[in-house]
RNA sequence: GGGGGAUUAGCUCAAUUGGGAGAGCGUCUGGCUGGCAGCCAGAAGGUCAGGGGUUCAAAUCCCCUAUCCUCCA
């Protein structure tokens, strides 16, 4: 009997679920792929990142057994995607974890039961191995007597193989880490393939050994089984890319390149490897992340270009990637439907990067060829490491697709020298700093006790509340009594009606007072669900358990009000004006003053920007009342609210609404009426990154204080040029006009032709050759130059030096004709006397010389000197 | 966040050790011409990205700023 052959994807993540929700997990949803509130990892990882805080006890639990199944993406074996059976960088884990409730023994009796079981995967025990860590007796144990796996197929490992994380008793770091058992499957090609981790967190490490691990009181749970390997597994195919889920998305790679896909050649390796990619960037994308220069849109940036090599080198000359979201969409239909709603705008962002990084290759062929040129002049036959590196690093010119280039002109490509020149390019890049993965803070203490602080702000402004947490010096204490501005505080209250940062809007401000004491609240920042009254002790002590009066500062959270609705407008206008795609990026909400990122490709015409404005404005005109409710997330799905793909929202989520104009998912405060808004004014409009735009705004009074202050330069401007403000345009247009005309009139007096004729006339005679030495005052060096162009031209042969000076400052410009130049001499040497004599230097082309000094008195035997230097020469 | 590079005519790009700002395409004018980027002649068009410095002299060297490209984390 065989496992539970052919099972589909979509039936083993179902299954899995299904499975250990009857051992009492909580089914919990796939967290995003780019998690920004986790600043330790660009992506998720593994299953267990959006547990964390779970895991460490540090956030109050709802639950203590959960299962997901996690969409996960990693980059550290990029190398080897394509090449090998079972490498990806976008994959699906499935998972179970118990946050301080089952442990070891559940854990591999359900894992086995859920192998091995007729109605679960039904997998044939003996084609099951383990491994278990060397000194994990307790596992080894609950493997041989109670499962009854024989000892020939329970293997000890070292902890470099079975420990998390790896190596950790010996090398670290320190914190919490265990033991971990895997298990493997017998492919029928004889190779035991990992499906399954299971990682038993039961130690904390404190120092190097011995004795460093301690038990922890409360252990945990985390394991992981690969969807794609398992489903490899029990379909019976060789490799992840063939499972029912990835063999349909590699063929249709193929189809796109116009190429039948054959696993075992090259082309079936760029094709697998287009296949993870394309997948990858699609899910990223949805969420959000643009192909860029930084951080998690590198790595997208990277795989595109990747990928698009891939299709380059089987012969594709046009983008082709973007044709296949789609198809990536259709794959992962059942877990992730919301796909097919970004399909397009997923597609524009590839086709836009895949135009970009040709455009990049074309730049660089030029480049290139001048490369193979120096090449074949030295005879080397061998592209350099050094010069490949310069052209990677510096215009994004793949290796892969030099090293194509040069084997067609049968040149070699030194790749160990590549790799040296980027080994030290990525060391003069620095690295950068690493956030630890489970940081903790003062707060950690206070996140175990409870929730979160109430917020109260939205109906209030004025509220009691009892102080919880008092945060000084990055420590948690009893008491504050330090008066004045050297430290700071940071108070925790049960409830208050202070804004905490976040949404982009600003913190609030106010006072914490209570009968003998004030607190100054100089900013309110939001963590953990709490919010941090963060400023300075003006009066009085503060301690802890003390019930405070707490008040926010009224005139400039209504400006916060103002700005923040006004974003809300803005944003349904551009929607409106630009269309869907045009959705939020990012906003800064601040006191009348508001900034707004936006998907967009090209810059917002003047005249569009006019229109978003006037409707905005035309909104706020129209009084609307604004309105906000708690509804659970389906419904204000339904009722159309605008949502942030990739962004995670609560179950139950404040809805914000404007009558019809604008429905948005917002944690912000708003004002109550659009009237109160007052007026709203665009102030800029710029790039922040490809592919996003970014618009400056002001409200309310701010945004008369500006009106106020254009008029103002408008005023001083007509002052200055005793003109109406109306003919300011005109006028200056006039005088810039003017101006031009006037510097050009300047420079062509002293080079006219009648001047021209004057020098000839006062020429002297030395052998045939006419020499022209002359003063010309306050003629700058490009007239001289022009003039003894047309002396050149009228009489040669001829040699001309002409002088002037401007205050102290002396030029002299030399020149001789064709003839002399022939014979030998050179301006640049003719020069050198004279300029030495006014006290400079100079030199030039042999024809032509120019010089200048400091002494203008001198100016006259400068010239004297020349004539007589130029006779000798020419006579002698 | 760090490294490398770019920015010159409407467009694509040149300009040797610092020494006179150029070409092709496009535009305009005149002439020639039965086609497909038609041909000939002429002209206009420049804050050499912006600012500071070095120098007798800066598109060129140095510093700062802006924008863009690119690699790394």
């Amino acid at each position: 009997m065989g496992a539970n052959c052919d099972m589909k994807a979509d039936d083993l993540r179902e299954a899995y679920l299904a499975f250990f929700e009857s051992k009492g997990c909580v089914r919990r949803p796939s967290d995003v792929l780019v998690p920004r509130w986790d600043p330790s990892v660009l992506f998720t990882p593994a299953g267990m990142n959006q547990f964390k805080d779970h895991f460490l006890g540090k956030c109050k639990l709802d639950f203590t057994r959960a299962t997901t199944c996690q969409k996960c993406l990693r980059t550290g074996d990029i190398e080897n995607v394509g090449r090998t059976a079972r490498h990806h960088t976008f994959f699906e884990m499935l998972g179970n974890f118990s946050f301080g409730d089952y442990f070891k023994r559940e854990a591999i009796h359900w894992a086995w039961e859920f192998l091995t079981a007729k109605n679960w995967l039904n997998i044939p025990p003996e084609k099951l191995s383990v491994t278990v860590y060397q000194d994990d007796t307790e596992a080894y144990a609950i493997w041989s007597d109670e499962i009854g796996v024989p000892a020939a197929r329970i293997t000890r490992m070292g902890e470099d193989d079975n420990f998390w994380p790896a190596s950790s008793p010996t090398q670290g770091p320190d914190g919490v880490c265990g033991p971990c058992s895997e298990l493997f499957y017998r492919m029928p090609d004889g190779s035991d393939v990992e499906i399954w981790n299971l990682v038993f967190t039961q130690f904390n490490r404190v120092g190097p050994p011995p004795d460093n691990l301690r038990p922890l009181p409360s252990r945990n749970i985390d394991t992981g089984m690969g969807l794609e390997r398992t489903c490899a597994m029990l379909q019976g195919v060789d490799s992840n890319f063939h499972i029912d889920i990835l063999r349909p998305l590699v063929e249709a790679v193929g189809e796109v390149c116009g190429k039948h896909y054959v696993p075992g050649d090259d082309d079936g390796r760029r094709m697998r490897r287009i296949a993870d990619h394309v997948r990858a960037c699609t899910f990223a994308i949805h969420e959000n992340v643009m192909p860029g220069n930084n951080e998690e849109k590198y790595v997208v940036k990277r795989l595109l270009r990747r990928a698009v090599l891939d299709g380059r080198q089987m012969g594709m000359r046009d983008p082709f990637l973007h044709t296949l979201p789609g198809t990536v969409a259709e794959m992962m239909r059942r877990p992730y439907p919301e796909l097919a709603e970004t399909v397009d705008r997923v597609a524009a962002v590839i086709k836009r990067e895949e135009e970009s990084f040709l455009a990049t290759i074309d730049g660089g062929l030029e480049r290139i060829e001048k490369l193979f040129t120096a090449i074949q002049r030295s005879g080397s036959g061998l592209v350099g490491g050094a010069e490949a590196a310069e052209l990677y690093t510096t215009y994004g010119f793949p290796p892969e697709l030099l090293e194509t280039l040069a084997a067609e002109r049968n040149c070699a490509f030194d790749w160990q020298g590549f790799r040296e020149a980027m080994d030290e390019h990525g060391q003069r890049s620095g690295a950068g700093l690493r956030m630890e993965v489970f940081a903790s803070g003062p707060l950690d203490a206070l996140k175990k006790a409870m929730h979160g602080s109430e917020f109260l702000g939205y109906d209030r402004l004025e509220a009691d509340g009892k102080v919880i947490g008092i945060i000084a010096q990055d420590r948690l204490c009893e008491t504050f009594r330090e008066v004045g501005e050297t430290t700071p505080a940071t108070v925790v209250l049960d409830q208050t009606p202070f804004y905490g940062e976040s949404g982009g809007q600003v913190g609030d401000t106010g006072w914490l007072s209570w009968p003998g004491g004030r607190f100054e609240v100089l900013d309110t920042q939001r963590e953990g669900g709490f919010m941090l009254h963060t400023g300075h002790l003006r009066e009085g002590s503060l301690d802890l358990g003390q019930t405070v009066a707490a008040k926010v500062d009224v005139g400039r959270r209504g400006a916060i009000r103002r700005a923040h609705s006004a974003t809300h407008l803005i944003h349904a206008a551009l929607q409106h004006y630009l269309g869907s795609h045009a959705v939020q990026q990012g906003s800064k909400v601040d006191t009348d003053l508001l900034r707004f990122d936006f998907a967009h490709t090209s810059s917002v015409g003047a005249e569009t920007l006019q229109l978003i404005e006037t409707m905005v404005n035309q909104n706020v005109l129209a009084s609307l009342p604004v309105g906000a409710q708690l509804l659970p997330l389906a419904e204000a799905r339904h009722a159309g609210a605008m949502m942030l793909f990739g962004e995670k929202y609560p179950d139950v989520v404040r809805m914000v609404s404007m009558d019809g104009v604008s429905r948005e998912l917002c944690g912000g405060t708003h004002v109550s009426n659009t009237g109160q808004i007052g007026q709203v004014r665009i102030v800029g409009e710029e790039s922040v990154s490809a592919g996003t735009r970014r618009v400056t705004a002001m409200t309310g009074l701010r945004a008369l204080e500006r009106f106020r202050q254009a008029e103002g330069v408008l005023a001083e401007g007509s002052a200055a040029l005793k003109v109406p403000v109306a003919e300011l345009p005109a006028r200056l247009a006039a005088m810039a006009k003017e101006l031009k005309e006037l510097k050009k009139a300047k420079g062509a007096t002293p080079g006219a032709s009648l001047s021209v004729d004057d020098l000839l006339s006062s020429a002297i005679d030395c052998g045939g050759t006419r020499v022209v030495v002359a003063d010309l005052r306050g003629a700058d060096a490009a007239a001289m130059r022009q003039c003894i162009d047309h002396l050149r031209r009228k009489a040669s042969p001829i040699a001309v030096l002409l002088g002037s000076c401007e205050g102290e400052k002396v030029t002299l410009v030399a020149g001789i004709s064709r003839e002399l130049e022939e014979r030998g001499l050179s301006a640049g040497n003719w020069i050198r006397e004279p300029a030495g004599i006014v006290g400079g230097k100079g030199g030039g082309r042999a024809d032509l010389a120019q010089a200048g000094g400091k002494l203008a008195d001198k100016l006259p035997a400068a010239l004297a000197a020349a004539k007589q230097e130029i006779v000798k020469l020419l006579g002698g």
